[in-house]
DNA sequence: CCCGCAGGTCAAGTAACTTAACTAATATGA
DNA sequence: TCATATTAGTTAAGTTACTTGACCTGCGGG
């Protein structure tokens, strides 16, 4: 559909927006200053090499990932869709996204599918705008809304508004896969 | 499934934010101020009838839709969720269509399986405002997206932006079910 | 009549990003 | 060799959108 990679800036601010870091922080730890990675986030000025490898590091992803280029293909074949390990970016233990939808920007939607080993979950409950919507395709899963706590199997579905406290865990024995979308991406 | 019903800050905030407006946009509309807003949406003051009427007018709901409990059921079971049958509101043959979002009025989301016979799909393409994602429960797809043909099977999934017309056929020769997730739902 | 509170306004404050103006270090070229 | 240009940043002011606190105003009760 569409033959060109993304600017790295919109890359690189997906990365810091999913580990929830404002500018500011991302500045602290890099140890650079703040304009400069907003600068470098609307893609207005080029870093050294040195600055991006301490921000990719930061951040948890790579130099190259942010070259590669993740066309915006209408299908996705099973098998071939880009996996990220969550851990790296999400406190989370044991989780595994296969994603959907190659990037987010631009989007109302955001599609992934959640590979949670067993004992493995998000970590501490999350709140944000939005709404989203699951189905488990394998596995069972203890899925915490509002306080309140849902067993679900194989077939069952879940939907919430995102403002709710949500957090979930794989209570079983075998790897639980749950199809997860929502919206908006733009956390 | 939570018994109370959200505070209404929150549901006034929710509206707001899918009519696209700032608090600024809303506070010239109703003619309040934008603090008052505020304050309205963080449940920090109470607002007069009057001016919730104004308000709840200006963002297309009703103030008696701020005070129902719509705690929706967070999970549906497998087996238990309601199934529509398409042919009454599309023209497509042999689709049924399995809710996983009860009801759309104030949601950003719709999610549905579609149950798609063999032989059966949508009629002609379609186009609207709006993002899709799919993915392959069981059974072969053809989908055809913007004059493009794609055969997908178990597991692949698709995404794309709903103005580019498009429609869908089951080919093979079992049941295919979509797990499909659309965006906004009205509009 | 004065009190007190519900229902606001207004303007200052804040959070998070963006931008303009500047600088230091390296590179280029006459 | 020096002027100058470019690169890779910094600093601080500006902007946007929301939040907060101080204040105001009309109205019912004692």
């Amino acid at each position: 559909m569409n033959d060109s990679t993304l600017p790295i800036g919109v890359k690189l601010r997906h990365a810091r927006k999913v580990k929830g870091l404002r500018l500011a922080d991302l500045a602290k730890q890099v140890e650079c200053s703040e304009g400069f990675l907003s600068k470098l986030e609307n893609d207005k000025v080029k870093p050294s090499l040195q600055l991006l490898h301490r921000i990719v590091g930061v951040l948890g992803t790579s130099i190259s990932a942010l070259f590669i280029d993740n066309e915006q293909a209408v299908v996705a074949r099973a098998g071939t869709r880009p996996v990220i390990q969550v851990s790296a970016f999400r406190p989370g233990e044991g989780v595994r996204l296969e994603s959907l939808i190659p990037n987010s920007d631009g989007h109302l939607l955001y599609g992934a599918i959640h590979i949670v080993s067993p004992g493995g979950g998000s970590s501490g409950p999350i709140t944000h705008e939005g709404e989203e919507v699951g189905f488990v395709l394998e596995g069972v899963l203890e899925l915490k809304v509002d306080g309140e706590v849902y067993h679900l199997e194989q077939g069952d579905s879940f939907h919430f508004f995102s403002h709710l406290p949500h957090g979930y865990r794989n209570l079983g024995k075998v790897v639980t896969r749950i199809l997860w979308v929502n919206t908006p991406p733009t956390f």
